[in-house]
RNA sequence: GCCUUUGUAGCUCAGGGGUAGAGCACUUCCUUGGUAAGGAAGAGGUCCCGGGUUCAAUUCCCGGCAAAGGCUCCA
């Protein structure tokens, strides 16, 4: 009996009853099978050393495929595992998936806590097994003997694991002397794991749940070439050294003080002008879709935010009420414009011929985050929005959703982001507590953003659970340059507010109507933003954005007057020059750095015009 | 908020129970016509803050605050 095994480039090779996946690459070749890791068996990712089920499909997963990288990097997590047993006996376990860049594995070490200090013997450990060439044996164990097996190991987390699995379906994979629960698939041996890293450790609650028990979770990379974690680790430094809050440093663009509070930026001199740069952009590009710009106070009254719910939402995990001394008044500090727009809305009778309107506003706003979430520009706690709320008639949301897309776009292609992700943000499919509004209200409104997105034929992803609790969001999202993902722009559309607040307008049919409001930011916020722009472009902004558009290098003192001169000069033509008259070499390499257009400065340049193009 | 780590000159960092250290930056003078370092001299510190132990604490212990990496959260 014979098997028929098909191949991705379409052939179809016979086998014997019986064969492994690994046996089909040593028939192709014996390179091939040294760099099998997994191979996918109608799609389904296996262990290469299991049979095949019979005829099938079967593409052998290496280095090169993604599922290949997770199989070795799953297979690593439980050599970390072995190695963290062997050098703490006791440690319990619980879960050690893969991840995007390598693997962790959540440890409990009792009384004993891992540090980085730990990190070296952990990795020698590991070289150490690796090197024993332990392959990874498959078991399929009935849920009583599973259960046995770790409450004799006294390891409760795993007993909580297999709690919520079915009998028949459960399957230990072992090698050398660790054992765990687990699904696979594995790597053949651990001789595929030739470089090991530990990079972090950190705390993480077991079953992401904040009220249960916090394990120590170890982050980790390995790779089959030493050569390919020397690469990785020379990227990580490369990413380290356009971090916002290094680079924001070195370009005096912001500071922070202990004395002003933690997640408070105080925006320098070029920060700040580097912030009006962008908000002259978008007031430019609001103006000619027809935006109005309006204005409002820092504080309101509690109960504006009573009425738009978000004080119930929010109230107990915000900054707390202002008290005033006399009359007993609560003001808030304001965590979102809306509320106050609604007002500018409500302030006189609207008629559908006024519709659209757009209110936009620059404005601050201060919400709490708890401490241990601030981060540099990108997560603080106060921070000013390119926020606007368009409130129109319902047979507008689209239309006036294809333009506000067009404006996110604008900004994106501006500064050059092609990685961005546009993700749909719908309600949690179970939980419906969390959101204020009618069933009727989030389906059209969900609807709205779902058919906008698809007419203007963007790529986009679902995610549930992510909308906001008044309405869904359009999310744009963004990398760092350590490729955690930060939301930028946002556009909301909100059939909620414009209940809460009772807004009106008076249609064509003389009857009272209730208008749309669609929220939206095309940045998020200014300060987000110029954290994502400073990695994105390492401190080398484009040129309209540039603190410093020309530097001019005068290569020795005689020539001050003609490189003021020409300063002057490229002033007058708004562009913003300086003239570093320091008189050190040292001095002047190190203002070239970030400068995109550097001119030194001689006799041979002084018979040009001053007028000349930057080359 | 929770876990781990860190806090010394403007920056990057070394040090260590008994007058505080380096490199770069800074100031002054000299030198200089060329793309990452010309020379000399000088100034600069509450060693994060508060308690404790000690004859003596920047160093050891405890508590705050801030920062880094995660977790949970994010209008």
């Amino acid at each position: 009996m014979k098997i028929n095994v098909t191949l991705p480039d379409g052939s179809i090779r016979q086998y014997d009853q019986g064969a492994t996946a690994m046996d089909v690459a040593k028939s192709i070749s014996e390179g091939l099978a040294r760099n099998v890791l997994s191979a996918k068996v109608n799609g389904e990712v296996r262990d290469a050393s299991r049979p095949l089920p019979g005829d099938c499909s079967l593409a052998l997963l290496t280095w090169n495929d993604a599922e290949g990288k997770s199989t070795l990097w799953h297979s690593s997590a439980h050599l970390l595992a072995e190695a963290i047993e062997a050098l703490f006996p006791g440690t319990k376990f619980g879960i050690g998936p893969p991840i995007e860049n390598g693997f962790y594995y959540d440890i409990d070490p009792g009384e004993r806590a891992i540090s980085d200090a730990d990190f070296p013997a952990i990795e020698a450990k590991m070289k150490e097994l690796a090197s024993k060439k332990l392959t990874f044996s498959r078991t399929e164990v009935s849920k009583a003997d599973a259960i046995k097996y770790f409450t004799e190991k006294g390891d409760e987390y795993k007993l909580e694991l297999i709690e919520g699995l079915q009998d028949g379906q459960i399957t230990f994979y072992t090698q050398g002397n660790f054992t765990d629960l687990c699904r696979g698939p594995h790597i053949p041996d651990t001789s595929f794991i030739k470089a090991t890293k530990v990079l972090s450790v950190a705390g993480a609650y077991w079953r992401g749940d904040e009220k249960r028990k916090q394990l120590t979770r170890l982050y980790a990379i390995t790779f089959p070439k030493q050569k390919e974690l020397d690469e990785y680790l020379v990227m990580l430094e490369e990413a380290k050294k356009r971090d916002h809050r290094k680079v924001g440093k070195e370009l005096d663009l912001f500071t922070f003080s202990e004395k002003v509070g933690a997640g408070l930026p105080l925006w320098l001199p070029k920060g700040a002008a580097l912030r009006e740069r962008l908000i002259n952009f978008m007031k430019t590009a609001q103006e000619k879709q027809g935006y109005q710009q309006v204005a409002t106070p820092h504080i309101a009254l509690k109960g504006l935010y009573v009425t738009s719910g978000h004080y119930e939402k929010y109230g107990k995990d915000s900054f707390q009420a202002i008290n005033t001394p006399q009359e007993g008044e609560q003001f808030m500090l304001k965590p979102m414009n809306c509320p106050h727009h609604c007002e500018i809305f409500a302030s006189r009778p609207r008629s559908y011929k006024d519709l659209p309107l757009r209110f936009a506003e620059f404005g601050t706003v201060y919400r709490y985050e708890q401490s241990g979430e601030l981060h540099g520009l990108a997560r603080v706690r106060g921070f000013t929005q390119d926020d606007a709320h368009l409130f129109c008639r319902p047979d507008q949301v689209k239309e006036e959703f294809l333009k506000v897309i067009d404006l996110v776009l604008l900004v994106l292609r501006a500064l050059n982001f092609q990685n961005f992700e546009a993700q749909i943000s719908l309600r949690d499919k179970e939980d419906r507590s969390k959101y204020i509004g009618s069933e009727e209200n989030w389906v059209k409104a969900e609807q709205a953003i779902i058919d906008a997105a698809a007419e203007c034929g963007m790529k986009t992803v679902v995610e549930y659970g992510e909308a906001a609790f008044y309405g869904p969001k359009l999310d744009f999202m963004v990398k760092d340059a350590l490729g955690r993902k930060w939301q930028l722009g946002t556009i909301q559309v909100d059939y909620n507010l414009p209940e809460r607040f009772e807004l009106e307008y008076v249609g064509s049919d003389n009857a009272r109507h209730r208008p749309v409001m669609i929220h939206r930011a095309p940045f998020g916020s200014l300060e987000r933003f110029i954290a994502v722009i400073i990695e994105h472009t390492a401190g080398n902004f484009p040129l309209w954005l540039a603190p410093e558009q020309a530097i001019l290098l005068p290569i020795s003192d005689k020539y001050l007057d003609h490189c003021r001169a020409l300063s002057a000069s490229l002033k007058d033509s708004d562009i913003r020059a300086l003239v570093d008259e320091r008189n050190e070499k040292s001095a002047r390499r190190s203002a070239m750095r970030n400068s995109p257009k550097p001119r030194s400065c001689s006799s041979s340049e002084k018979r040009r015009p001053a007028t000349a193009p930057l080359a």
